[in-house]
DNA sequence: GGCTGATTGAATCGTGCGTTTGACTTTGCC
DNA sequence: GGCAAAGTCAAACGCACGATTCAATCAGCC
């Protein structure tokens, strides 16, 4: 795993962070190398110059917080794992492990948190699809390190059951990343980050759970109703 | 809301049938007039004859299946509150009136299975937004639809969390449609989207409900470690 | 100062895009 | 047949894009 040399001033941190700025509000596909060098007043030939093309410029813009947040979260995930030392977890904090990487990680940015949020939802969207190699497979080990712990966590989930309450749960968070500004309700400001996958670990362990408690039925009426 | 008048033939239909699939597998950004002309071996000029522009053939695939989609929604939700008759339904048969409409289309379709449901993902991942604005508009009165519709069979979940639990799920809805390819674990095909949509409407329900009920704690400790 | 390597600059290349044009061909109808 | 409307076609337009060229400039160092 290629450790990210980035120098914290100069023309190619220039260059990134702005790159970086306009991926997150328009996405990668509607930003044209144009775009970036005008926005921080440089000529067109510098992205070319300092990264060789578009793409990796692009690449670099990804690595620079998917690869720390991958880190993060089986790291966290490890120590958690040490402090239940074999027993299965609880889903809370298998989730916990997953998400708040994200917190830590917006932090660390000069970029506005919104903006972020939407810059990692819009890559985590992709999956690492097209993206290098080396951070493909590294996508592809921590999904699979986190289907181990919650398969622990849930032995009475049948393994196809589970894959797909899994992929709902990560498709909820893509969506959440992507459009947080939905969430405000009428005009006031849309509740912080934290407050929202603090809801979203709440909701996610209850759809992973279901059916394997002895829950009570709905006010309403018997399930038997429906075919599903 | 403007009744959609396609011949069952003829040249429009046949381009309008290329570009649903071509947006279907690449997206509505990656498909040019010219792939789609090329398709259907027709000429370039005959996009912009037909459709006036790229962005009218766009309009005329989205409302093709977006309109039918959104209103039997409605429908399926009004039929459902007539039933259960000012009570609060229960939370399957809302996701259920919800999700349904979509095996519905997808039979009416020539489009194989697999492609249209990316398609409706696509265009439900931008929820109207820059579409016409009449398609816009239900796409709002629907979603303020379900959301009354939800807010009555949860009244003890505050306003706040109902709205991010209800994003969450659609969340998980479209990244369902649009990956569903990643739900086929290992070599086997994926599970057909009857079997995936009624295990959507379990963990929806399960976790929209979340707190609602006396639910029991996770095995393995108290949740009060937590801070979420 | 003067050399060297790292940057910047203006201009240009080739490509693919959505769209337009105007002549041509087909179709439907009297 | 004759005519108008509908449809098709090759060609071109203007534009934005990623990339490249090569001369000009800059920085650090002897």
């Amino acid at each position: 795993m290629r450790e990210l040399t980035l120098p914290d001033s100069g023309p190619k941190r220039k260059l990134l962070d702005a790159a970086e700025l306009l991926f997150a509000e328009k996405g990668f596909e509607a930003v044209s190398v144009r775009d970036v060098t005008q926005f921080v007043k440089m000529n067109v030939s510098a992205v070319n110059y300092h990264f060789g093309s578009r793409d990796g410029m692009m690449t670099l813009v990804i690595l620079r917080y998917a690869n720390p947040v991958l880190e993060e979260r089986i790291a966290r995930l490890d120590s958690a794992e040490r402090k239940w030392a074999g027993k299965g977890l609880p889903l809370e904090e298998i989730i916990d492990a997953f998400v708040r990487p994200l917190l830590g990680q917006a932090r660390k940015t000069d970029l506005p948190e919104r903006q972020f949020y939407k810059l990692i939802g819009r890559i985590f969207a992709e999956n690492g699809d097209g993206l290098a190699p080396a951070i493909e497979a590294q996508f592809r080990a921590t999904s699979e390190r986190f289907m181990r712990a919650f398969g622990k966590s849930l032995p009475a989930v049948a393994p196809e059951d589970l894959v797909a309450r899994i992929h709902f749960m990560t498709g909820g968070l893509v969506h959440l990343l992507t459009h947080q500004e939905m969430l405000s309700n009428g005009a006031a400001a849309p509740p912080d980050m934290a407050a929202t996958l603090s809801r979203f670990i709440r909701f996610g362990a209850a759809g992973l759970r279901e059916g394997t408690e002895t829950e009570p039925l709905a006010k309403n009426g018997p399930q038997a109703t429906f075919d599903f």
